[in-house]
DNA sequence: CTTGACTCTGGACTATGGTCCAGACTGCAG
DNA sequence: CTGCAGTCTGGACCATAGTCCAGAGTCAAG
């Protein structure tokens, strides 16, 4: 271990090859080490950082926030670090809010629809068709 | 009224040109009339239809899920509506849980979080960076 | 008839996060 | 040494929902 082939690596991190190139050519990832041959070669500190950027979009980050905020460089500024928690939760709010009301609007439509009968009856053909829906 | 160019249909449905003309190509809007010249004619039943497809997307519908169950051709089948209501549901709830899932997550390490110190104190990094985070 | 506004077309481009490909080269086991 | 698996590169492509552009043609007011 500690001395990795694209491959052994993206397997070990649950990743595609692919994407381990594609974080390096986003600068997500340190340029890698090379063989003579050209070969990346990767050690222990690249498998935590691809672990890392994965746990970060599991926390909802895109890869610019781990372009940013939580860069390579800043994994040691707490601040920061914490100020761009605190935005990423901000923003998870408000998409959980206007999720929240999309919902409600779905849901007194459900409701309210028979599910047969003539269209003028269906709650959601008219919201949807009519000039002031409700 | 009802006799109108793109522009004008695109200015009362609040959409651009751009848009509608993509619609057309997409099959979310029949084919529309054309004088000699080539110039596409609208009425009424196309402004409503424009209407109809952003009060859908305003409810979380994709342009397939118009294209598709709520297609021109299906506006009058009630029950296939409200199926298609009822799946976006589902699918808008799944969505809001997986938000939660990750808010909660958020707020937990926020809370834990100093903002300040070492690294090694900050519950952030240590999510991140951590085998098994907590 | 001129002028400015409007419209036409096909195709390129945006952001996001990758995925896939061809053609060439390399590493390693037998 | 052969052969297959692994890797290299640059660039094309996916979905989503449009937006923008150039170059050409058209409509309507004055």
């Amino acid at each position: 271990m500690s001395n990795l082939g694209i491959g052994q690596l993206a397997k070990r991190a649950g990743v595609a090859i692919d994407t381990v190139r594609y974080y390096e050519r986003n600068q997500l990832l340190a340029p890698a080490g090379r063989l003579a041959s050209g070969y990346r070669r990767y050690g222990e500190s690249e498998l935590k950082r691809l672990r890392f950027i994965r746990r970060a979009e599991a926390l909802g980050f895109t890869l610019e926030d781990i372009r940013g905020p939580l860069s390579l460089s800043d994994e040691r500024n707490v601040a920061k670090v914490k100020r761009a928690a605190e935005a990423k939760l901000t923003d998870i709010e408000q998409r959980i809010a206007e999720l929240q009301r999309i919902r409600k609007g779905l849901r007194t439509l459900i409701t309210a629809c028979p599910g047969h009968g003539r269209a003028e009856a269906c709650p959601i053909l008219n919201a949807l068709t009519q000039e002031n829906p409700r």
